[in-house]
DNA sequence: TGCAATTTGTTACTATGTAGCATAGGAAAA
DNA sequence: TTTTCCTATGCTACATAGTAACAAATTGCA
Protein backbone atom coordinates (compact mmCIF):
# COMPACT_ATOMS: atom_id res chain seq x y z
CA UNK A 1 0.00 0.00 0.00
CA UNK A 2 1.59 3.39 -0.93
CA UNK A 3 1.98 5.64 1.97
CA UNK A 4 2.96 8.72 -0.06
CA UNK A 5 -0.61 9.62 -1.00
CA UNK A 6 -1.43 10.79 2.15
CA UNK A 7 -0.04 13.81 2.93
CA UNK A 8 -2.23 15.85 0.25
CA UNK A 9 -4.91 13.06 1.47
CA UNK A 10 -4.56 14.42 4.81
CA UNK A 11 -4.59 18.02 3.99
CA UNK A 12 -8.01 17.61 1.73
CA UNK A 13 -9.81 15.43 4.63
CA UNK A 14 -8.70 18.53 6.97
CA UNK A 15 -10.01 21.46 4.59
CA UNK A 16 -13.34 19.02 4.72
CA UNK A 17 -13.07 18.90 8.50
CA UNK A 18 -12.83 22.84 9.20
CA UNK A 19 -15.92 23.39 6.63
CA UNK A 20 -19.39 23.27 8.03
CA UNK A 21 -21.46 22.58 5.01
CA UNK A 22 -19.83 19.99 2.08
CA UNK A 23 -17.53 21.31 -0.20
CA UNK A 24 -17.27 21.14 -4.08
CA UNK A 25 -13.54 19.84 -5.30
CA UNK A 26 -12.89 23.40 -6.57
CA UNK A 27 -13.84 24.84 -3.62
CA UNK A 28 -10.99 22.26 -1.79
CA UNK A 29 -8.89 23.36 -4.54
CA UNK A 30 -8.99 26.64 -3.90
CA UNK A 31 -8.57 26.39 -0.27
CA UNK A 32 -5.30 24.12 -0.67
CA UNK A 33 -3.98 27.04 -3.04
CA UNK A 34 -2.72 28.53 -0.02
CA UNK A 35 0.03 25.77 0.86
CA UNK A 36 0.33 24.39 -2.55
CA UNK A 37 -0.18 27.54 -5.27
CA UNK A 38 0.28 25.49 -8.36
CA UNK A 39 -2.39 22.40 -7.23
CA UNK A 40 -4.28 21.06 -9.99
CA UNK A 41 -7.65 19.72 -10.46
CA UNK A 42 -6.46 16.63 -10.51
CA UNK A 43 -4.56 16.25 -7.66
CA UNK A 44 -7.75 17.00 -5.37
CA UNK A 45 -9.82 14.84 -7.36
CA UNK A 46 -6.99 11.60 -6.89
CA UNK A 47 -7.44 12.60 -2.91
CA UNK A 48 -10.72 12.59 -2.97
CA UNK A 49 -10.96 9.32 -5.07
CA UNK A 50 -8.61 7.47 -2.27
CA UNK A 51 -10.50 9.05 0.51
CA UNK A 52 -13.69 7.93 -0.77
CA UNK A 53 -12.43 4.26 -1.00
CA UNK A 54 -11.39 4.54 2.78
CA UNK A 55 -14.41 5.63 3.59
CA UNK A 56 -13.30 8.51 5.11
CA UNK A 57 -15.29 10.93 3.61
CA UNK A 58 -18.72 10.94 1.24
CA UNK A 59 -19.48 12.08 -1.91
CA UNK A 60 -23.38 14.69 -2.34
CA UNK A 61 -24.48 12.85 -5.56
CA UNK A 62 -27.07 15.94 -5.54
CA UNK A 63 -25.05 18.33 -4.72
CA UNK A 64 -21.51 17.59 -6.97
CA UNK A 65 -19.97 17.97 -3.16
CA UNK A 66 -18.24 16.26 -0.76
CA UNK A 67 -18.57 16.06 3.05
CA UNK A 68 -16.12 13.88 6.30
CA UNK A 69 -18.14 11.27 7.09
CA UNK A 70 -18.94 11.80 10.72
CA UNK A 71 -18.83 8.41 12.13
CA UNK A 72 -16.13 7.22 13.96
CA UNK A 73 -12.94 5.86 12.18
CA UNK A 74 -9.86 4.96 13.96
CA UNK A 75 -6.75 5.48 12.19
CA UNK A 76 -6.38 2.27 10.49
CA UNK A 77 -9.56 0.80 10.43
CA UNK A 78 -11.53 2.04 7.06
CA UNK A 79 -14.83 0.95 6.67
CA UNK A 80 -17.20 2.17 4.08
CA UNK A 81 -21.07 2.02 4.47
CA UNK A 82 -24.63 3.40 3.35
CA UNK A 83 -25.75 6.37 5.00
CA UNK A 84 -29.08 8.68 4.78
CA UNK A 85 -27.70 11.99 3.77
CA UNK A 86 -30.02 15.22 5.10
CA UNK A 87 -28.95 18.12 3.47
CA UNK A 88 -30.66 21.21 5.11
CA UNK A 89 -31.02 23.78 1.43
CA UNK A 90 -31.04 26.85 3.86
CA UNK A 91 -28.01 26.87 5.87
CA UNK A 92 -26.40 24.16 3.77
CA UNK A 93 -25.55 21.67 6.85
CA UNK A 94 -25.73 17.92 6.20
CA UNK A 95 -26.44 15.28 8.94
CA UNK A 96 -25.01 11.91 8.30
CA UNK A 97 -27.62 8.97 9.91
CA UNK A 98 -27.16 4.85 9.91
CA UNK A 99 -30.78 3.45 8.82
CA UNK A 100 -29.84 -0.20 8.35
CA UNK A 101 -33.51 -1.76 9.01
CA UNK A 102 -35.02 0.91 6.09
CA UNK A 103 -31.55 -0.04 3.68
CA UNK A 104 -32.50 -3.76 4.23
CA UNK A 105 -35.64 -3.67 3.62
CA UNK A 106 -35.13 -1.05 0.43
CA UNK A 107 -32.72 -4.02 -0.55
CA UNK A 108 -35.10 -6.88 -0.13
CA UNK A 109 -37.59 -5.02 -2.35
CA UNK A 110 -35.56 -4.74 -5.06
CA UNK A 111 -34.17 -7.69 -4.76
CA UNK A 112 -37.34 -9.71 -5.00
CA UNK A 113 -37.44 -7.91 -8.64
CA UNK A 114 -34.42 -9.62 -9.73
CA UNK A 115 -32.22 -6.52 -9.05
CA UNK A 116 -29.19 -6.67 -6.73
CA UNK A 117 -28.19 -3.63 -5.61
CA UNK A 118 -24.63 -2.89 -4.54
CA UNK A 119 -24.73 0.85 -4.23
CA UNK A 120 -27.41 3.41 -2.09
CA UNK A 121 -27.80 7.01 -2.65
CA UNK A 122 -29.60 8.27 -0.26
CA UNK A 123 -30.26 12.13 0.25
CA UNK A 124 -32.99 14.37 1.48
CA UNK A 125 -33.13 17.95 1.09
CA UNK A 126 -35.42 20.05 3.44
CA UNK A 127 -34.77 22.48 6.44
CA UNK A 128 -32.50 21.55 9.51
CA UNK A 129 -33.78 21.52 13.14
CA UNK A 130 -31.96 25.06 13.28
CA UNK A 131 -33.40 26.84 10.46
CA UNK A 132 -36.72 25.69 11.85
CA UNK A 133 -40.07 25.64 10.14
CA UNK A 134 -40.43 27.54 6.46
CA UNK A 135 -39.46 30.84 6.82
CA UNK A 136 -41.48 33.40 4.04
CA UNK A 137 -38.59 35.79 4.53
CA UNK A 138 -34.76 34.28 4.37
CA UNK B 1 -49.85 29.68 -18.91
CA UNK B 2 -47.59 29.99 -21.91
CA UNK B 3 -48.14 26.81 -24.04
CA UNK B 4 -45.01 28.17 -26.20
CA UNK B 5 -42.72 26.02 -24.95
CA UNK B 6 -44.52 22.80 -25.40
CA UNK B 7 -43.43 22.09 -28.99
CA UNK B 8 -39.70 21.99 -27.60
CA UNK B 9 -40.40 20.13 -24.43
CA UNK B 10 -42.43 17.40 -26.49
CA UNK B 11 -39.40 16.93 -28.83
CA UNK B 12 -37.40 15.98 -25.77
CA UNK B 13 -39.48 14.13 -23.82
CA UNK B 14 -39.47 11.95 -27.56
CA UNK B 15 -35.84 11.74 -27.54
CA UNK B 16 -36.35 10.65 -24.08
CA UNK B 17 -38.85 7.92 -24.56
CA UNK B 18 -36.99 6.46 -27.77
CA UNK B 19 -33.82 5.83 -25.50
CA UNK B 20 -33.64 2.52 -23.10
CA UNK B 21 -31.79 4.18 -20.98
CA UNK B 22 -31.63 7.69 -19.20
CA UNK B 23 -30.05 10.33 -21.28
CA UNK B 24 -27.25 13.29 -20.71
CA UNK B 25 -28.67 17.02 -21.40
CA UNK B 26 -26.12 16.56 -24.33
CA UNK B 27 -26.82 13.52 -25.69
CA UNK B 28 -30.33 15.07 -25.98
CA UNK B 29 -29.01 18.14 -27.32
CA UNK B 30 -27.55 15.86 -30.24
CA UNK B 31 -30.60 13.78 -30.92
CA UNK B 32 -32.43 17.37 -31.46
CA UNK B 33 -29.53 18.61 -33.65
CA UNK B 34 -31.49 17.01 -36.20
CA UNK B 35 -34.64 18.69 -36.65
CA UNK B 36 -32.98 22.29 -34.45
CA UNK B 37 -29.49 22.79 -36.02
CA UNK B 38 -28.43 25.35 -34.14
CA UNK B 39 -30.07 24.43 -30.91
CA UNK B 40 -28.01 25.74 -27.76
CA UNK B 41 -27.53 23.60 -24.16
CA UNK B 42 -30.06 26.15 -22.63
CA UNK B 43 -32.87 25.48 -25.08
CA UNK B 44 -32.32 22.40 -23.62
CA UNK B 45 -32.29 22.95 -20.03
CA UNK B 46 -35.39 25.00 -20.40
CA UNK B 47 -37.29 22.31 -21.67
CA UNK B 48 -35.90 19.47 -18.91
CA UNK B 49 -36.53 21.93 -15.80
CA UNK B 50 -40.21 22.53 -17.24
CA UNK B 51 -40.48 18.42 -17.81
CA UNK B 52 -39.25 18.16 -14.31
CA UNK B 53 -41.47 20.26 -12.67
CA UNK B 54 -44.46 18.81 -14.23
CA UNK B 55 -43.29 15.55 -13.17
CA UNK B 56 -42.60 14.35 -16.65
CA UNK B 57 -39.35 12.96 -16.42
CA UNK B 58 -36.68 12.27 -13.32
CA UNK B 59 -32.79 13.12 -12.97
CA UNK B 60 -30.55 10.55 -11.52
CA UNK B 61 -28.16 12.93 -9.58
CA UNK B 62 -26.05 10.35 -9.48
CA UNK B 63 -25.50 9.66 -13.42
CA UNK B 64 -26.34 13.69 -14.07
CA UNK B 65 -28.66 12.31 -16.64
CA UNK B 66 -32.79 12.43 -17.23
CA UNK B 67 -34.92 10.03 -17.92
CA UNK B 68 -39.06 9.38 -18.55
CA UNK B 69 -41.18 8.76 -15.76
CA UNK B 70 -42.52 5.08 -16.17
CA UNK B 71 -45.87 5.99 -14.19
CA UNK B 72 -49.00 7.43 -15.89
CA UNK B 73 -49.69 10.48 -16.79
CA UNK B 74 -52.80 11.84 -18.51
CA UNK B 75 -51.98 15.19 -21.01
CA UNK B 76 -53.05 17.75 -18.43
CA UNK B 77 -52.41 15.65 -14.64
CA UNK B 78 -49.39 16.81 -13.70
CA UNK B 79 -47.91 14.59 -10.42
CA UNK B 80 -44.97 14.96 -9.40
CA UNK B 81 -43.85 12.01 -6.79
CA UNK B 82 -40.97 10.75 -5.28
CA UNK B 83 -39.62 7.22 -6.68
CA UNK B 84 -36.66 4.79 -6.03
CA UNK B 85 -34.81 4.12 -8.89
CA UNK B 86 -32.62 1.50 -9.68
CA UNK B 87 -29.51 1.75 -11.92
CA UNK B 88 -28.14 -1.06 -13.70
CA UNK B 89 -24.85 -0.53 -13.75
CA UNK B 90 -24.17 -3.22 -16.74
CA UNK B 91 -26.23 -2.06 -19.16
CA UNK B 92 -27.48 1.64 -17.99
CA UNK B 93 -31.70 0.67 -17.82
CA UNK B 94 -33.30 2.52 -14.95
CA UNK B 95 -35.88 1.06 -13.44
CA UNK B 96 -38.32 3.01 -11.18
CA UNK B 97 -41.04 1.87 -7.84
CA UNK B 98 -42.86 3.59 -5.91
CA UNK B 99 -42.18 2.88 -2.25
CA UNK B 100 -44.64 5.06 -0.04
CA UNK B 101 -43.99 3.37 3.06
CA UNK B 102 -40.34 3.14 2.59
CA UNK B 103 -40.43 7.09 1.88
CA UNK B 104 -42.57 7.55 5.10
CA UNK B 105 -40.36 5.86 7.56
CA UNK B 106 -37.48 7.39 6.21
CA UNK B 107 -39.40 10.69 6.59
CA UNK B 108 -40.34 9.91 10.16
CA UNK B 109 -36.97 9.33 11.38
CA UNK B 110 -35.71 12.64 10.04
CA UNK B 111 -38.65 14.13 11.37
CA UNK B 112 -37.91 13.23 14.57
CA UNK B 113 -34.75 14.90 14.64
CA UNK B 114 -36.16 17.56 13.78
CA UNK B 115 -35.56 17.60 10.20
CA UNK B 116 -38.33 18.82 7.56
CA UNK B 117 -37.68 16.43 4.53
CA UNK B 118 -38.90 17.98 0.91
CA UNK B 119 -37.03 15.95 -1.78
CA UNK B 120 -36.26 13.07 -1.90
CA UNK B 121 -33.34 11.05 -3.99
CA UNK B 122 -33.19 7.42 -3.88
CA UNK B 123 -30.91 5.54 -6.06
CA UNK B 124 -29.65 2.64 -5.95
CA UNK B 125 -26.82 1.56 -8.22
CA UNK B 126 -26.31 -2.31 -9.33
CA UNK B 127 -27.27 -5.16 -11.25
CA UNK B 128 -30.76 -5.31 -13.01
CA UNK B 129 -32.69 -8.88 -13.83
CA UNK B 130 -31.67 -8.89 -17.48
CA UNK B 131 -27.87 -9.02 -17.07
CA UNK B 132 -28.25 -11.37 -14.11
CA UNK B 133 -25.85 -12.04 -11.05
CA UNK B 134 -22.44 -10.74 -11.27
CA UNK B 135 -20.54 -11.95 -14.24
CA UNK B 136 -16.60 -11.69 -14.35
CA UNK B 137 -15.93 -10.75 -17.79
CA UNK B 138 -18.43 -7.94 -19.07
C1' DT C 1 23.91 3.11 -6.11
C1' DG C 2 20.58 2.33 -9.36
C1' DC C 3 16.26 0.28 -10.96
C1' DA C 4 11.21 -0.07 -10.57
C1' DA C 5 6.95 1.52 -9.12
C1' DT C 6 3.94 5.03 -8.05
C1' DT C 7 2.74 9.86 -6.73
C1' DT C 8 2.50 14.35 -8.16
C1' DG C 9 2.74 18.25 -11.60
C1' DT C 10 1.27 20.00 -15.84
C1' DT C 11 -1.28 20.79 -19.87
C1' DA C 12 -5.05 20.29 -22.19
C1' DC C 13 -9.38 18.73 -22.84
C1' DT C 14 -14.34 16.93 -22.16
C1' DA C 15 -18.73 17.20 -19.82
C1' DT C 16 -22.30 19.63 -17.39
C1' DG C 17 -24.83 23.70 -16.52
C1' DT C 18 -25.92 28.93 -16.33
C1' DA C 19 -26.17 34.21 -17.15
C1' DG C 20 -27.53 37.94 -19.85
C1' DC C 21 -29.40 40.03 -23.46
C1' DA C 22 -31.60 40.47 -28.07
C1' DT C 23 -35.35 38.82 -30.82
C1' DA C 24 -39.59 36.77 -32.24
C1' DG C 25 -44.15 35.23 -31.86
C1' DG C 26 -48.55 34.48 -29.56
C1' DA C 27 -52.18 36.34 -26.28
C1' DA C 28 -54.80 39.91 -24.84
C1' DA C 29 -56.28 44.52 -24.71
C1' DA C 30 -57.43 48.77 -27.23
C1' DT D 1 -57.03 45.10 -36.68
C1' DT D 2 -53.31 46.89 -34.52
C1' DT D 3 -50.61 47.66 -30.63
C1' DT D 4 -48.70 46.15 -26.41
C1' DC D 5 -46.90 42.93 -23.39
C1' DC D 6 -45.22 38.61 -21.84
C1' DT D 7 -42.52 34.83 -22.41
C1' DA D 8 -40.01 31.31 -25.21
C1' DT D 9 -36.18 30.95 -27.95
C1' DG D 10 -31.58 32.00 -30.10
C1' DC D 11 -27.21 33.13 -29.17
C1' DT D 12 -22.77 34.24 -27.10
C1' DA D 13 -20.14 33.63 -23.59
C1' DC D 14 -18.96 31.89 -19.42
C1' DA D 15 -18.88 28.96 -15.03
C1' DT D 16 -18.36 24.66 -12.80
C1' DA D 17 -17.19 19.62 -12.63
C1' DG D 18 -14.23 16.02 -13.96
C1' DT D 19 -10.66 13.31 -16.86
C1' DA D 20 -6.69 11.86 -20.05
C1' DA D 21 -2.02 11.59 -21.06
C1' DC D 22 2.44 12.10 -20.20
C1' DA D 23 6.57 14.16 -17.83
C1' DA D 24 9.05 14.81 -13.57
C1' DA D 25 9.99 13.64 -8.98
C1' DT D 26 10.16 10.73 -5.08
C1' DT D 27 10.32 6.61 -2.51
C1' DG D 28 11.16 1.51 -1.74
C1' DC D 29 13.90 -2.03 -2.57
C1' DA D 30 17.43 -4.96 -4.84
Amino acid sequence: MGKRGEKMQAEVLDALKVSEAPMSAYEILAALRGAHPKIAPTTVYRALKALLEHGRIHRLESLNAYMTCQHLHTDDAAHPHQSVLSICDDCGAVDESEAPELLASLGDMLVKTGFQPQRHVIEVHGRCADCGPERSVR
